[in-house]
DNA sequence: AAATCGATGCTCT
DNA sequence: GAGCATCGATTTT
């Protein structure tokens, strides 16, 4: 046999392979049953962030499974939001999760160390930032990776509250997690239980944008769980008033 | 309980 | 070169 015909058999084999999978992994249920599908995450990120709330995140690790109650959410719908990495249509290499599928993850970096995770919505260039989440399954797993950049020992409900603090538990990094279509992924995604719906939303100013100005970082697009002890910032005044 | 401050490295302009 | 969707330790009320 020639060379040639031998690099086009090489080529035919990996071409039939790569079809082989693609049919394997057609459908969601098929991939991951348990997983929300993509009709969930193609809405606009306000009604995203209030359906994310009360669901349960989930990561998978050589087999381990970390879970985790969502409790506070922020919004970042891109346009002419100017804390969102996306706005004005801004486009590079790192934002580009914001444009892509809606359940698509964005996972960047910042101030060097640390994650920030989130969820690609229908707009183009929106996306939900999770910001904490209340551990359920996995906590000692979630403590091992916790502890690696800390002396004294975490509380659980201090795990996964703060956005950053929520990848370092949850092990959610660029390198593995980034561009992920949670849709259809089993390492990290969104399932639902039978959590009561019947919880109070806090409608509040996000968190760390001071810098976007006051119109945009005083918008309430950070939500959360009204009283849950597991939120990174609770604004108790704003509590106050829902009660009146 | 709150305020301050340094760590830390990558991305974009 | 500036700035960052943060955190944790330390210091101050």
């Amino acid at each position: 046999m020639s060379l040639k015909n031998k690099l086009y058999k090489t080529i035919k084999t990996s071409d039939k392979t790569i079809n082989n999978n693609r049919k394997k992994l057609k459908t969601t249920s098929e991939i991951n049953p348990t997983s929300l599908p993509r009709e969930f995450y193609s809405v606009p990120c306000r009604e995203l962030a209030d359906s994310l709330l009360g669901k349960l995140l989930l990561r998978k690790i050589d087999n381990v499974i970390l879970k985790g109650r969502i409790v506070e959410v922020e919004m970042y719908p891109g346009g002419e939001d100017k804390a969102s990495s996306s706005y004005n249509e801004r486009r590079t290499p790192t934002n580009e999760p914001m444009y892509m599928t809606p359940g698509t993850a964005f996972v960047y970096k910042t101030y060097g160390i640390y994650h920030c995770f989130n969820i690609s919505a229908l707009e183009e260039g929106g996306a939900i930032l999770l910001r904490a989440v209340e551990p359920l399954e996995g906590i000692e797993e979630m403590q091992k990776y916790r502890s690696v950049r800390k002396k004294t020992p975490t509380k659980t409900q201090d795990l996964c509250k703060g956005p950053s603090n929520l990848c370092t538990s949850m092990c959610i990094t660029k390198e593995i997690c980034n561009k992920v279509d949670m849709a259809q992924s089993d390492v990290l995604w969104v399932e639902t239980d039978d959590f009561s719906n019947d919880f109070e939303i806090v409608r509040t100013s996000r968190i760390g944008i001071d810098s976007a100005g006051i119109e945009w970082a005083g918008k309430p697009f950070r939500f959360y769980i009204k009283g849950n002890e597991y939120v990174s910032k609770r604004d108790l005044s704003k509590e106050k008033e829902l009660d009146v």
